[in-house]
DNA sequence: GGATTGGTTGATAATTTCTCTCAACCGTGA
DNA sequence: TCACGGTTGAGAGAAATTATCAACCAATCC
């Protein structure tokens, strides 16, 4: 996919991707600087990197409860995350069908030429719930 | 809504709401504190008050194409925005009904607690699309 | 209405977050 | 292997955000 687009595919971009993309847990960007320091990768390289995989959409932005943002990668087609609100755990599941018909409604209604649209949807991992209680 | 729940309504907080509520488009942060300066107040309260108001879910935020941040009255009840990604012009839909199901199922297979969801439709308006030909 | 009180405000400082700069480095294609 | 153009890391720099604190104000109680 890089070199399709003529983007060279370093070290430190792969490593990049692989923090989010292993994890199955959105991290935002000062965590996964922290992280990948040990590797020897710079702070604004995590930035730049960043950057770049969430304009080619290997990343997307998601929120958690307390409005922090983090990131997350996307996988091979086209699916919406499920985060927990409080550890920022991530499920994928597919949405596509439920969305379509809306963007040619409104693309009709509006006027507006639809590219595209951002769902998340938020809830508290079983995991999670079990510590609030007790 | 303010009085029930304990929290003072001042002049600035009024302010600040109606300057997201007013308008048609989305602004950021920067852009509400450099209107609101001239009627005498501070940036820190711009940023407070936006934090509260998101908090009470009287604001949600909202990017554009390029990522940038803004941040958009609710009215009353349910709906998500549409938002053009070059001016960030606003209009309001209702997605209610296509999305409680889908919340419904998730919560089934995944066993998350689900309390709600983020919903963004990016296109570009007429107007912006208009410019972009010229 | 007037006094009281606890949260709110504005200015500025302090901090955190993010971006820029530039020489050295490394993928890529020949 | 070589050369080239984009990429990287460190630190400086800029921008965004938060903390501090005395003065202030909305709400409540006489």
């Amino acid at each position: 996919m890089f070199r399709a687009k003529g983007i060279p595919m370093t070290r430190q971009r792969r490593q990049v991707w692989e923090h989010f993309a292993l994890g199955s847990r959105a991290a935002t960007i000062a965590e996964a600087a922290d992280a990948l320091r040990e590797a020897g990768i710079g702070q604004a390289t995590v930035y730049r990197t960043v950057t770049l995989l969430t304009d080619l959409g290997l990343l997307v932005r998601v929120q958690d409860r307390r409005g922090e943002i983090g990131f997350t990668a996307t996988p091979i087609g086209h699916s919406h995350p499920l985060v927990c609100g409080l550890c920022r755990r991530v499920v994928r599941f597919d949405g596509e069908g439920d969305l379509t018909a809306l963007e040619a409604k409104l693309a009709a209604e509006t006027g507006f030429a639809i590219y595209g649209h951002h769902l998340e949807v938020y809830g508290v991992c079983a995991e999670c719930r079990g510590e609030a209680d007790r």
